[in-house]
DNA sequence: TCTGGGGTCCTAGGACCC
DNA sequence: TCTGGGGTCCTAGGACCC
């Protein structure tokens, strides 16, 4: 058997165990930037507020409406949902953390155990010990398990642990069950599906193999359908290394200056080299891309994107900032207003056996780099992140005013987002200085000692 | 003014090897 | 008239997941 436990609209769920006041509220969590809405509390599906809506339409399309809006706070919901994790861990030993905010268990030789029960209990556990609700779902595969997940989330009556057990379960389940919302059915094949007259998980998993072959002639669909008739063949996958790593970000507004774009790309850079080191690997491939903001029809647009290979691997910010930074010059071009860069590293391999290039001539200066970065990890992890950056992160002008008077300058300003006027785009200094918009993000309580709570 | 940020797997086709 | 039979690696594109 296997089981998933999954949180339940774990972004604003995480933002309410600080904020009890907003139980039974329409609560969402915002994107990056403010961007647009990418949680939702039961109350706000309720209301119609779809995923993905921009945050500037969401006062034109529910006027008059009272609904607490977040911005994303990634510390709260990282640290949160470790708790969880730890806690499915001492009662599962055998699991694999699917995504933020679910997790597979393996329950082979827990047979004996009335595993409903100790779904619910687990779900009591987590609830009490993190505030957190979770749905659990139990069956023999890990599609079926995702189906019961749904119902635990939908029927109050199976006190959000559902288990399908018999063969029975599985007919009623399915039957109940869209096929759009079958794991592994995307928008793609539930519209083919549809079109062929498949509305239930239960039309689709009575036809015979056969048919399954000649018309979707894909093993992805085949094992789904082999699941959803109890097989169990997803693979297991075990808590494997990340193969590529990608830092993007759209921008508070608009930048036309490399210089500016620099700064970011070179944060983003930075960012995936850290993510290299963290999970012990090294990459071989740097690639960068650029785009203008699709939405703005009125603006020329121009999206690309490049990479180049590295003669040695490397998890060294130093080099992959500097690689970033060349490929950035070759993808740039005048005249565009970017709204987004990212920067992706590819080719992860170990960093215990790394093929070093006889003939490069920075093979020296790896060890001393090792060692530097380690400091920095060091130094950011314990005093916070950004404590110590390269400089290539910050914006300097260049006729050698120093950061000081950069931020000084940035003050001055007002007011903050200037426009677009005329063909010519202004940064704004949010966007020279990497900051993004939050306007309504919650404290973190639970990782720094300034925002602790305190009762009065 | 304002529109997210990550990942994975599979397949077909081309280039290359012997 | 007639032109082999294996392989591997890489890439792009399309699908999916959260």
């Amino acid at each position: 058997m296997y089981g998933i436990i999954d949180c339940d609209n774990c972004y604003v769920s995480c933002e309410r165990v600080f904020r009890p006041d907003l139980k039974d509220k329409p609560v969402v969590v915002l994107s990056n930037n403010d961007g647009c809405v990418v949680a939702r509390s039961n109350e706000a599906k309720r209301m119609g507020i779809k995923a993905g809506t921009p945050y500037y339409q969401l006062a034109e399309l529910f006027p008059n409406q009272k609904i607490a809006v977040f911005s994303s706070n990634y510390e709260l919901y990282g640290e949160l949902t470790a708790r969880v994790m730890a806690i499915i861990h001492k009662e599962a030993p055998a699991y694999f953390r699917y995504s933020i905010d679910e997790c597979f268990v393996y329950l082979n030789g827990m047979e004996h155990l009335d595993l409903k029960a100790w779904g619910e209990e687990l779900h009591k556990k987590i609830k009490r010990s993190v505030g957190m609700p979770v749905s659990i779902g139990l069956a023999p595969n890990k599609t079926l398990a995702k189906t019961a997940s749904h119902f635990a989330k939908k029927y109050q009556g199976y006190r959000h642990c559902c288990m399908i057990d018999t063969d029975e379960k599985r007919i009623k389940a399915l039957k109940l069950f869209p096929v759009e919302e079958v794991w592994g059915i995307g928008r793609r094949y539930a519209a083919r599906l549809v079109n062929l007259g498949v509305k239930t998980a239960y039309d689709f998993a009575r036809y015979d193999l056969a048919w399954v072959k000649a018309t979707f002639n894909n093993i992805v669909v085949e094992r789904t359908w082999r699941e959803l008739n109890g097989e169990d063949c997803v693979p297991n996958e075990e808590m494997a290394k990340k193969k590529s790593i990608c830092t993007s970000r759209s921008f508070n507004g608009m930048i036309t200056d490399i210089d500016a774009l620099r700064t970011h790309v070179s944060h983003y850079a930075a960012r995936c080299a850290e993510k290299l080191r963290r999970q012990g690997t090294v990459a071989s491939i740097v690639g960068v891309f650029l785009n203008t903001n699709p939405f703005r029809d009125d603006l020329p647009q121009y999206w690309n994107f490049q990479e180049m290979r590295l003669i040695t691997p490397t998890a060294s910010t130093i080099t992959i900032v500097q690689t970033a930074n060349e490929v950035l010059q070759m993808l740039f071009r005048q005249g565009y207003h970017y709204k987004k860069a990212g920067v992706i590293v590819m080719g992860v391999g170990p960093n215990s056996t790394i093929q070093q290039d006889l003939f490069d001539i920075n093979a020296e200066q790896f060890e001393k780099m090792r060692r530097l970065d380690a400091v920095i990890d060091r130094i950011n992890k314990v005093n916070g992140s950004e404590t110590i950056i390269l400089g290539s992160q910050q914006y300097t002008q260049k006729n050698g005013k120093g950061k000081a008077e950069v931020f000084a300058n940035a003050i001055k300003h007002e007011p903050k987002g200037q426009s677009v006027q005329s063909g010519t785009c202004h940064e704004t200094d949010e966007s020279l200085l990497r900051k993004s918009k939050a306007q309504f993000k919650s404290k973190n309580p639970t990782t720094r000692w300034s925002d602790i709570v305190v009762l009065k």
